[in-house]
DNA sequence: ATGCATAATTATGAATTCAAAACCAACGCC
DNA sequence: GGCGTTGGTTTTGAATTCATAATTATGCAT
């Protein structure tokens, strides 16, 4: 444990919360696999700390939707079925297609340039596959944040941690990185001339095609 | 405490939920108000439990959105600004009136009776305020079970969990009453021409108009 | 040998205990 | 007289203990 002797009282958060963080880091390493049964009283001991705090953290991460609690059974880490996964891909795209259209209307310069930023950077990351992956989740978390909904802020950042039970998202097949390229230059040049309608539609259209080929 | 002699093994739910249940009606209730501390050491007492449960339900309301947790603090009951009641209002609109499209275009008759059965009874509802409350929550709640998005049916239920913390909401308002009947009126016709579209868009425009009248 | 009943084990759920941080008030110092 | 410090109290955070439900293993009877 090297991070245990850090932070005496310099912790801001409580210790459930990151209890819950390095669960979720767990769960998106497939340290913990879906479906499968989570030991508490394994995992308090691994962490170094009580079954309380772990407890309290699964309750947490179970609100999430990231585990599942059965009673007097413990708790799975959730299964997300293919149809899960095409519903939660269809709220993102409305959600997001949304935020696109506030930005497009109400972003300012600053803001844009930002945006551009992040979208440059995307361009030069076509061939490295984990930096576009964080780049392109940097682009998309921002224009919510520029958007201004913190309440969609935090429903957009829990579904793709739900996304990522996944294995299989297209948005980060190999294949596809070129064609979401594409269309996120098409977005960010809809944005940039302030065309809301526009942007909604082709922020849509870039998660219709990545379900599609989720489907495929 | 009248409840505490039912259900020794019949209980279903784990207590952590009856009482993140029982806080929240509490909360809606007004007997614990916005902005103001929650001791949690008095309402275990009062709940006839101990800390324990009444700690993890704390921390489920804190991820729902209706407490906030402050470090070595204790909770509090959230406090919505008149911006965070205009960003839900937005949010609920957007994804209320998406399902709205889903329904007009894949409902089937039986679904689409169900609805009718409930807007029929609103209709004679206009009278009486609580009563046109609760068959309108029942309405909108079966549009999303018949639109068929769990993870939206949950977003949405969160929402409007979060939302009755507003003393002011204009849907409840008596004056509105009536406007919102022909608005659920114009929606349901929609709908039953299998108008996607029109759903939608009469959808938003029945949330639009509910949060104009908040702010106005 | 198989199936059921019962005992032992294990894990969960909840209460209790313990430690430490924050709050409050009284006291003393400048 | 105001302000900082110190001691006591309260409350949170976390570990531990206790009780109960579920699972597994064992043994007995058919």
């Amino acid at each position: 444990m090297t991070a245990a002797a850090t932070a005496p009282t310099l912790s801001p958060r409580a210790l459930y919360q990151d209890v819950a963080e390095r669960l979720r880091q767990q769960i998106f390493n497939r340290a913990l696999e879906p479906g499968s049964w989570i030991d508490e009283m394994k995992l308090a001991a691994e962490f170094g700390i009580s079954r309380t705090p772990m407890r309290e953290a699964l309750k947490v991460l179970a609100v999430e939707g990231l585990v599942t609690m059965k009673v007097r059974r413990g708790a799975y880490v959730t299964e997300m079925s293919a149809d899960d996964v095409a519903q939660v891909y269809h709220l993102l795209g409305l959600l997001e297609s949304d935020a696109a259209g506030v930005v497009a209307r109400s972003a300012s310069a600053a803001q844009l340039a930002e945006l551009r930023t992040l979208h440059d950077r995307l361009e030069k990351q076509v061939r490295q596959r984990d930096a576009f992956f964080t780049t392109n989740e940097q682009f998309h978390l921002a224009l919510l944040h520029i958007a201004g909904n913190r309440w969609t802020q935090q429903i957009v950042a829990d579904l793709r941690k739900v996304m990522k039970l996944n294995r299989h998202h297209s948005l980060f097949k190999q294949g596809r990185l070129a064609d979401s390229l594409a269309e996120h230059r098409a977005l960010m040049q809809a944005i940039e001339a302030r065309d809301a309608k526009g942007a909604v539609r082709l922020m849509r259209a870039h998660f219709d095609s990545g379900l599609e080929a989720a489907a495929g």
